[in-house]
DNA sequence: AAGGTAGGTTTCCTGAGGAAACCCTACCCA
DNA sequence: TGGGTAGGGTTTCCTCAGGAAACCTACCTT
C-alpha cells in the first residue's frame, strides 16, 4: 500500500496495484488460492506480523477479494476464501512466479512446479493475445488510449514501446 | 518493498515480491517501457516523492531491471532503460492492467488499449499453457513441489487449488 | 483447574515514505 | 560576467506504517 492513494488515478495498473500492490498482499492471495486460508496458518507460513495480516486480511475483504467465512461453528472458526474478483489475480500470480524462477531460482531450478489439468503437463504460463492467441510482448504490443481515458498523473499514453537493453537470464 | 526481507524465501512469488512487490516500482517500470524513461519524467508522470524515486531506481539498476545510460553528452543526461529481465515484467504488469480494468475500470471503460501489432486487434491478455495454449485457471492447475524445494516460510505446496466463493465483475 | 488452540488486538519502537527545500553542473543568453 | 533555466538528484524534517512480542477472549480437552 502507498501513502500516496492510488485509487483516483487513471490506470488500471495505478489502481491494481494500490490493491494488490505490496508483497504482503500478494503473498496472502498465493496462499490463500493454495488452500492456507486461516489466520493462524498465514501468519506462520508467511512469517508476517499478526498486525499486520489482520489489515491486509481486512483491506482484501472490504475489497471484495477474499470473503471471511465461518467453517465450523463450535468453536466458532473463521477463515477466507477468494472470491471470483480474487480469483481472478492468478495471471498476476502466476507471471510473477514465472519472472521469479526465470531471474532468481538457483542451481536445482524452481521450487514449484504448475501442473495443467487439462493437458497433464508440468507448464509455464504464457501471456497471449485473447484475439490470436500469439505471445504477447513489448515489441509486438502497443498502448493507445481508451475510452476512460482522461489527464493526470500516471496517464501519459506513448507510442511503440522503446527502450531496452539486452540480458540474459542468470 | 518490505522489511521482512523476502529475497531468502523459497518461493517465487515471494523473491519476485520483494523486488517488484511494491506500487511504486511497478509504476516505474510500465512507465519505463512505454517510454518515459527520465528522472523529473518520472517524478512528474508518477506524483511520487523525488527521493523515493532515486531508491526505487538504484534498487532497480541493482537488480539488474534498469540500466542507467547517458543518453546526451553535452550537457550530460542520463535516463532509465529497461534490461531484458525487465521487460520480461511485462507479462505482470499486463495482468495487473488486465484485472485492473475488469474490476475498477469505470462507465467508461479502460483508460488504455493494448494494440497486438502482429495480428492488428485490440486485444487483452490471456494466460495460457506454454504446453497445449489453453487458459490456466485456479482450476484447472495444481502445484507440485518443485526440484528446488526445501522447506520454510512460504513453501507449502498443498493439492489442487480450493477456496473460492462466486463473484461478477462490477 | 490447567493447558491448548484459534483468531485476533494492543503496545511500543524503528525506519520507510512524503513534502519541500536545497544543491550542483552545464548550458543559454544578454 | 551575471542571471536564468533544466536535469538529476540529495537533504531535512515529520508522520505514520511495519514488526516483535505480549496480551485477550472464547471454547475445548484432560
Amino acid at each position: 500500500m502507498t501513502r500516496t492513494s492510488l485509487a483516483g488515478v487513471t490506470c488500471s495498473i495505478a489502481r491494481a496495484a494500490d490493491v494488490v500492490g505490496d508483497a504482503w498482499s500478494l503473498l496472502i492471495m498465493r496462499d490463500v488460492l493454495v488452500g492456507i486460508t486461516r489466520f493462524d496458518d498465514l501468519a506462520t507460513d508467511l512469517g508476517i506480523s499478526r498486525k499486520i495480516l489482520a489489515a491486509r486480511l481486512s483491506r482484501l475483504v472490504e475489497e471484495g477479494i477474499l470473503v471471511r467465512e465461518r467453517y465450523q461453528d463450535r468453536p466458532p472458526r473463521e477463515h477466507y476464501l477468494a472470491t471470483g474478483k480474487g480469483r481472478e489475480l492468478y495471471p498476476v500470480l502466476l507471471a510473477l512466479m514465472n519472472w521469479g524462477d526465470r531471474w532468481y531460482a538457483g542451481e536445482d531450478g524452481p521450487p514449484v512446479r504448475i501442473r495443467h489439468l487439462d493437458c497433464g503437463h508440468d507448464t509455464a504460463p504464457v501471456t497471449a493475445c485473447a484475439h490470436c492467441g500469439t505471445e504477447l510482448t513489448t515489441d509486438n504490443t502497443t498502448q493507445l488510449p481508451g475510452t476512460g481515458g482522461r489527464a493526470g498523473p500516471g496517464t501519459r499514453v506513448l507510442g511503440p514501446l522503446i527502450g531496452s537493453r539486452a540480458t540474459q537470464p542468470g
